[in-house]
DNA sequence: AATCACTAATTGGTAATACCAATAAATTAT
DNA sequence: ATAATTTATTGGTATTACCAATTAGTGATT
């Protein structure tokens, strides 16, 4: 007898038949962002379920980034997409628990910044370039402020300068793992970079050729200075951390 | 008087902190893969809360991919990579929030292609290239077969020509965020792709091209081919799909 | 009338207990 | 030996009760 014809049994938590019966709700659209599932108790009505049943539902939906949960009068479970960090994190994660090195990384980010120049060219609003354009100006006011605040920001606005570089392609996928990529790298400093005032110049004058080229719509040139720019960065980075 | 210096009170749920605790000695390493938790209940006990904060701490674990949750004699909370497309579906669920776009999709496929097989040329074992080049043979013995299963079977070597691709980067990233968008593409089919023989045999041709090129090691033309190719499939795909 | 302090109501968070259910190991019957 | 049965382990679910955070309402005070 052919018993191929049987799907083979398959045992399924109730709390995940109910997150995804939620998460499939969310998903096509029938609550819009804001909107706030009913109290856990009388979705343990609905259900049919325990209460505590209703909560693991939830709370896997609130890990996996879909809902926001709150505590306390006019809490409860908000549609509402995670902080891209948090996602960035479970990502983080994974690709430690699958021991990534660092020069894994540092190639990602290449082939990404590489990509990314490329419809920063093409998608990039004006206001795009001018929030880029005030980075840098920005940088360059920090120039010469070797206060531990002063270094701080200028190390802050270099890492801004590539996401908002990320954010002007307007290619959501490519921002996602982008900022991974960039979060990755900043999990793992040891010492804050102390860059020298040398180190600090060639990096805003780096940032500013990059601009330059990207206004002029040269996509081999913008995309040959990033990777030189990154890899440069990268070599510095690399003395300031423990391997992987 | 400066109330800055005291950190701003920041409410936590108990089970938070236990995972957070349990995550860190994973990570750690201080479990090896395999590895087994205690059960539930002694891990109430060691951490001195109720049960159901112990549950709620392994679930977000489970979540995250850290974990694999297994009932009966001899089940418990394994450390076990999850696999990748659980991770895979939460980066797709929480870009479809973000109302991502077939165009974005493609256009970050494209990037992340070009990129992996520059580095298919500078880390491919010679058992990876077997590989493709195995998988190239078996698509070409399936070129004349249009029984049902001859369609999928086509279909599913095609998908696994770009992962074997993407594998043989070694570049873990890389690797996760192709399968990213590789499987985006994938949910979003409605009908089966039903190539015709001329199709077939062009996508075999195209893949057969891409491989002389990376055996050349001639990174140039691998990335131009390898653009042309997806565009071509893409642009195969889009008239299958309704929009998202 | 405006403000402050207090109270109450809402909703998630945690605890404790009991029992169900899947799985594998141990035991027994054949 | 082998097969069937039983038992032990461990997660899954239900119920109930209460704690805790947060907001809304309420009333007193100025």
């Amino acid at each position: 007898m052919n018993t191929e014809i049987f799907q083979e049994y398959q045992y399924r938590r109730a709390s995940t038949d109910i997150a995804e019966s939620i998460k499939k709700a969310i998903l096509s659209k029938k609550f819009k962002a804001g909107d706030k599932l009913p109290p856990e108790r009388d979705l343990a009505v609905q259900f049919q379920v325990g209460r505590m049943t209703i909560r693991e539902a939830l709370r896997t939906l609130e890990t996996k980034g879909l809902l926001a949960i709150r505590k306390g009068s006019s809490g409860g479970a908000f549609i509402q997409p995670a902080p891209p960090h948090q996602i960035a994190d479970i990502i983080i994660d994974n690709l430690q628990l699958d021991g990534v090195t660092f020069p894994e990384v540092a190639e990602s980010r290449v082939v990404l910044e590489r990509g990314i120049v490329k419809y920063v060219i093409e998608n990039a609003t004006s206001k795009d370039l001018k929030e880029i354009e005030q980075n840098i100006e920005e940088s360059k006011n920090l120039l010469v402020d070797f206060s531990p605040k002063g270094t701080l920001e200028f190390s802050n606005k270099s890492v801004e300068f590539h996401h908002l570089l990320a954010k002007s392609a307007h290619i959501t996928p490519l921002v996602v793992f982008h900022s991974v990529m960039a979060k990755w790298v900043l999990q793992r400093l040891i010492k804050q970079l102390n860059p020298t005032k040398k180190q600090r110049l060639s990096s805003n004058q780096e940032h500013e050729a990059i601009f330059k080229a990207l206004v002029k719509k040269d996509v081999e040139l913008s995309q040959e200075l990033v990777e030189r720019h990154i890899r440069k960065v990268i070599r510095g980075i690399e003395k300031n951390t423990i391997k992987s």
